[in-house]
DNA sequence: CACATAAGTGGCTTTAAGCCACTATTTGCT
DNA sequence: AGCAAATAGTGGCTTAAAGCCACTTATGTG
């Protein structure tokens, strides 16, 4: 490569298209709360590759629309969801020669937690079928490319936030009970907490106020509270061991 | 873009030329203890462009000699320090439209961490300069792009690391003492710690073996001990909070 | 052979989680 | 009206692991 003297003159004469690039995407793992369970969001490929198999929603980093990876991530979901004001976080890139056809690639994964109320699904523009899906189901599913690792990945990092962080709060709607909270936590941790513990811990961290409205059933009826930092979340000094 | 009916028929048209890909490319912050600091390798950019400037190691993934993200890492380790059998983790990925002036650009950070007594630095084919530089030091030194981010993204992903795993006894050599040990975790932490919980937590952990050698100076010897399972690292379910 | 020095331990305090039974507040049934 | 069922929320003891700090131990040195 010739050498120039200052760099004024070496981006002149630079040309990204004179070298091979990986391609490079960005695929998330949107997870809700619906039914007792934790589902992520999947979409049928439209298109090749993998055209009919499963995926994550994901997608190009488009360099004309993204000024950065969040961009990207946040786009995606907007097409998917409608939601735009998720808790977002980036977890890990895979990248190697061999886990898209077209050739070496890499992706960056991100995780998404939205509340089930924020969202109706929409068909994108090219129709895609989209889908929310229990996350103990996805493995009978054969999901494309690496998307089960990457899935599996984002998966991992949330349970263990459960365990350490407030994060969880993020999957709530805007005013929610400290049960409803509290089962919110038991079904990503995938055992029950101790009550009182639970209970603690919230009221230690200090990341929520009273509506000063109640929810009522078919028996004592029970605070409701709202976020209090919403996008903030609490760090514990110790794990949560779940209970049993 | 026109549609084919099988994914053979699909791959055999597709160039990935024809689209604008962001440049990739992998940053790694190579830390290690020497004179009772935390130090990180820095090279002083030969070419354009940021030439002159310093910079964390990295580079251009190369399609063709990596067959994965962290071969690139392991490659530019192995360029600069010598070292081929690190501890390395990957941190985050940063990318945007304006990090880089060659274009839209991005790069995956990893973090090395390496014992001091491993590696004699060594001038690389293209002779850049090649230095450890405490990571107090670095401000004053205006690293290239958005190094100084990346640094600090690495740095706090350690110093989070030693307050619940037992991950930096991958700087330690392959003998050590319990006092070292806990100096290493004491200098990554910028604090000291209470000797008794530190050794109840590296007991408890069982880590370590004893080598049955003793390291003797002025005073009382110390036992010497050897890691048991390089690479496997303990978490523990509190964090270290140090001591006064 | 005392003494300086650093290695290593004993044992109490503190913090935050686990456990589990108890009280509180509502609806709905008779 | 009164009582049962059900779920919300609390009191208070136990347990696990960290913090604290003084004490004992082993060695080189004058």
């Amino acid at each position: 490569m010739a050498d120039y003297d200052t760099e004024e003159e070496f981006l002149k004469h630079y040309n990204v298209r004179q070298y091979d690039l990986p391609l490079a995407t960005v695929d998330m793992a949107i997870f809700t709360v619906q039914d007792q369970q934790l589902q992520v969001l999947l979409v049928k490929r439209a298109l090749h590759p993998a055209k009919g198999q499963w995926a994550l929603p994901g997608g190009f980093i488009d360099m004309k629309k993204d000024q950065s990876l969040s961009d990207t991530a946040y786009r995606k979901l907007k097409e998917k969801t409608g939601v735009d004001t998720p808790y977002l976080e980036q977890v890990a890139t895979f990248g190697n020669a061999s886990r898209d056809p077209r050739g070496w690639s890499l992706t960056v994964s991100y995780f998404a937690l939205i509340s089930s109320d924020q969202t109706t699904l929409s068909m994108d523009s090219r129709s895609e079928e989209v889908a929310w899906v229990p996350v103990t189901q996805v493995g009978e599913l054969e999901l494309a490319f690496d998307h089960e690792q990457i899935l599996q990945a984002c998966h991992e990092r949330l349970r263990a936030k459960v365990q350490y962080t407030s994060v969880p709060v993020n999957l709530m709607p805007e005013v929610f009970t400290l049960v409803e909270l509290q089962k919110t936590f038991e079904i990503i941790l995938g055992s029950p907490i101790e009550k009182k513990s639970f209970r603690r811990r919230i009221a230690d961290a200090d990341i929520l106020e009273e509506t000063g409205e109640m929810k009522s059933g078919p028996s004592r009826p029970a605070k409701l509270y709202r976020v209090k930092n919403k996008g903030e979340n609490y760090f514990f000094t110790r794990l949560m061991e779940g209970a049993r």
